[in-house]
DNA sequence: GCCAACGTTGGC
DNA sequence: GCCAACGTTGGC
């Protein structure tokens, strides 16, 4: 199944790191509705930042630890923060005995597929923008798995396409 | 697989 | 509250 074809806005606000071993833009080509939790964020800057997430936001997703990192698609945020269960499931790798649900730690948006792009666009282009300098991604080994993107960054990025 | 960077933990 | 030890991330 394709992804929905939307008119991609103008402000891309988001980038999103997953690696894709664990969770890659194919497989989210596949869930249901093509929408799934963004779960498992463990750092206090990522979490907040996903709070300060709207509903109609976009994110760049971003493949990391793999043969070739860097942004391979668009999604949209179709739902607001709210707790990551999976910090609960002493079963699941993200389980946090410190979160509980009376007073969740960690949270999660719902993101769905926007566009898979025809290529990826490397990181190793992007750090040769020199719009691009100021963004923690750019950043030898940055580690911040979910951060924001200025407007002027992602009009830069949408115009790496070939 | 290596290892630098850096966030987190925990003893004091 | 400091900071050393430790664990994880993630490019290369």
């Amino acid at each position: 199944m394709k992804p929905i074809s939307h008119q991609v806005p103008n402000h891309i606000q988001w980038l999103l790191k997953s690696e894709p071993s664990t969770f890659s833009i194919q497989a989210l080509s596949n869930c249901v509705r093509q929408t799934e939790p963004w779960n498992g964020v463990r750092n206090y800057q990522a979490r907040n930042y996903l709070k300060a997430m709207n509903v109609g936001d976009w994110g760049f997703f971003y493949h990391s630890s793999c043969k070739e990192p860097g942004i391979v698609g668009l999604v949209e945020i179709v739902r607001a923060a709210y707790p990551d269960h999976t910090a609960w499931d002493d079963e699941s790798p993200y389980f946090d005995p410190k979160s509980t649900p009376e007073n969740p730690r960690w949270f999660m948006v719902d993101v769905q597929l926007r566009q898979i792009f025809s290529e990826t666009i490397p990181l190793s282009l992007l750090k040769r923008q020199i719009e691009l300098n100021d963004m923690p991604l750019v950043k030898t080994r940055c580690r911040l798995s979910v951060m924001p993107v200025q407007s002027e960054e992602s009009k830069t990025i949408l115009e790496l396409f070939p």
